[in-house]
DNA sequence: TTTATTATTCTACAAATGTAGAGGTAAAAT
DNA sequence: ATTTTACCTCTACATTTGTAGAATAATAAA
């Protein structure tokens, strides 16, 4: 089972968030935002799809993430990813970081990591 | 406007093989293979959609990509990375990197990329 | 306590998606 | 010339998605 593409921007502040009420995540959104009964209604869709869960607080929610960013992103996006790089990783990551525009802190923060992985092998 | 999930399976082959018969691009299909009709709509609705288009060779089309791939994917894939990652690439980047199991050479690859654009800056 | 706020469920509905049969035609194989 | 193959359009239909109003209940503010 996956999220739609609205499911997962909702998603994506309850990560951001870890916890929150409705309200909280209405928050979130810029202007104009949605009304709440939508907001409300992909809540119910993806509590019932088993993505999230919450905790009584009297009579309203807490909501939470029951998966974890990183897990759902190597399941769902991965596989995006490698419908569009024929399966190679490496090809994939030069090109996004060609395209997407790092900064040099952040590119030699990126090459640092490499090296660690490499040190690994 | 975008394309769905199957859509963009299909169009990777599509990217993959440049120019197609629908034949070929069936080909491409793991079994079980979709109905040829199902891959007949879906190029039909691709084609409204203006991401396919083709030349006739006698009464069947060739098919190819109107969009190229890296576009494609910086318009629609980058928004959901971004989703998922706060809007900061380094911190997908590093994610990747880690999450992907990429060879010690590839990450070699990578790094020299890195380099040169550290360079650039 | 009357009112305003907030959250929730139900219901609704159009559009998009996934999937494919039916029917017709052109081209290729026999 | 007849059969087979490939391909295209139309039609169909169940699901899923995007969006939100109506109704209801509880809570907080006045």
């Amino acid at each position: 089972m996956k999220l739609s593409k609205t499911e997962e921007e909702l998603m994506s502040h309850l990560w951001k968030l870890e916890k929150a009420f409705m309200k909280d995540l209405l928050e979130e959104y810029p202007e104009p935002k949605p009304a709440t009964t939508t907001v409300a209604t992909l809540l119910k869709r993806m509590t019932d799809k088993g993505f999230v869960g919450y905790e009584l607080f009297g009579k309203s929610r807490r909501y939470f993430p029951l998966v974890e960013k990183t897990a759902y992103f190597s399941k769902h996006v991965n596989g995006l990813i490698k419908n569009f790089f024929n399966d190679s990783s490496s090809q994939f990551a030069s090109f996004f970081t060609k395209e997407t525009d790092l900064s040099k802190k952040e590119l030699e923060e990126l090459r640092s990591i490499i090296d660690q992985q490499i040190k690994k092998k």
